[in-house]
DNA sequence: CAAAAGTAGTTGCTTGCGCAATTACATGGC
DNA sequence: GCCATGTAATTGCGCAAGCAACTACTTTTG
C-alpha cells in the first residue's frame, strides 16, 4: 500500500506548491494592481472576463462563475465597478430575472491601463518564482500549458 | 512582435487556468474540511504545517508565509486555534519576542482525523477538474511534478 | 554603553466575503 | 390558466482579512 500512500503524498505535495504559487502571483497582482489603477485583483477579472466576451455583456452567475465567487459578493462586486461608472447594468428583455453588466468607455479605458501593468507583474512573479526551487518545476509546466 | 505578444498571452490564460483550478479546490476543502472537522482550509493548512514541522514548532512569522496571510491575521488564526485546545504558544526562551506554536495532543487527533477528508477531497477535485477541457492540462502537469 | 534602527507579535479599524433569507421572475404539471 | 417548483439577483448579518499604529525586545553603531 505504499504505493498509494505516495500518490496521496504527491497530490498534497502538488497542491502546497500550486497554492504557494498562487499566493504569491495574487499578493503582487494586488499590489501592483491597486497601485496602478486602484482595482483589486477580482475587479480587474470581472472587467478582463467582460472585455474577452463577444458583445461584451456577461450575466451576473456567469461573472460569479469567472471569478470563483459567491452571487452575493459578485453583486456587490458589480455595485462597486458600476458606481465608479466602469461598468452597466443592462435587465434583459427575454429573462426579465436576468442582468447583463457591459463595460463602459472608462472601463474599457482603464483596463486597457491596467492590463499591461497585469501582464508584466504576472510575468516577474513567474520569473521570481522560477527561481524558488519548490515552485520551479509547476511554473515549468505552467509555461510548456498551450506552447503544446 | 506577434510572438511576444503571444507570450503575454499564453501566460495570462495559464494564470487564468491556475487561479480556476485553485478555486475549485479551495472551495471543495473548504466545504469538507468545515462540516468533517469544523476546520477552514488555512486552520487546516497550520495544523498540517506544524505537524510536519520536525519538533513540532514554528514560529509566527513562519506560519504566516506557510499560509500566505498578514501578521495580524495569523495572529488571530493563531488565537482561534489556540483558544479551541488545537495548539499551544510557547515563548522561546533565547529570542523573547519570537513565540512558538505547537500543536497540542487534540490538535494532532483532528488533523488526523481531518487529513484523510481532507486527501480524499483533493484527489476527488483534482479528478473532477480533469474532466473540464480548461483545466485538464494543468492537472495532468501536476500529476507529474513529483512523478519525474 | 547609550541611542538609533530593526524585527516579532498584537490591537483598532475598515473592507470584502459567504451563508441564509428574501424578492422577482420563469417554467412544468394538472 | 393556476399553483408548485425552480432560478436570478439582492439584502442582513457575522466573520476573517489587510493596513497602520503600537509595544516589546534585539542588534547595530558611534
Amino acid at each position: 500500500m505504499g504505493i498509494k500512500d505516495d500518490a496521496v503524498e504527491v497530490r498534497a505535495q502538488g497542491w502546497r506548491t500550486l497554492a504557494a504559487l498562487h499566493g504569491n502571483i495574487v499578493a503582487a497582482l494586488e499590489k501592483a494592481l491597486q497601485s496602478a489603477a486602484d482595482l483589486s485583483v477580482v475587479e480587474y477579472t470581472v472587467l478582463d472576463a467582460l472585455s474577452r466576451q463577444d458583445g461584451w455583456h456577461m450575466r451576473m452567475q456567469q461573472l460569479a462563475r469567472a471569478t470563483a465567487l459567491s452571487s452575493s459578493a459578485t453583486t456587490r462586486l458589480v455595485n462597486r465597478l458600476e458606481d465608479r461608472g466602469l461598468l452597466a447594468r443592462i435587465l434583459c428583455a427575454d429573462d426579465r430575472r436576468g442582468i447583463y453588466t457591459e463595460l463602459t468607455e472608462a472601463g474599457q479605458k482603464l483596463l486597457l491601463a491596467a492590463r499591461p501593468v497585469h501582464d508584466e507583474t504576472l510575468a516577474e512573479s513567474l520569473t521570481a518564482a522560477e527561481s524558488v526551487p519548490e515552485l520551479e518545476p509547476l511554473v515549468k509546466a505552467l509555461g510548456a500549458l498551450q506552447g503544446a
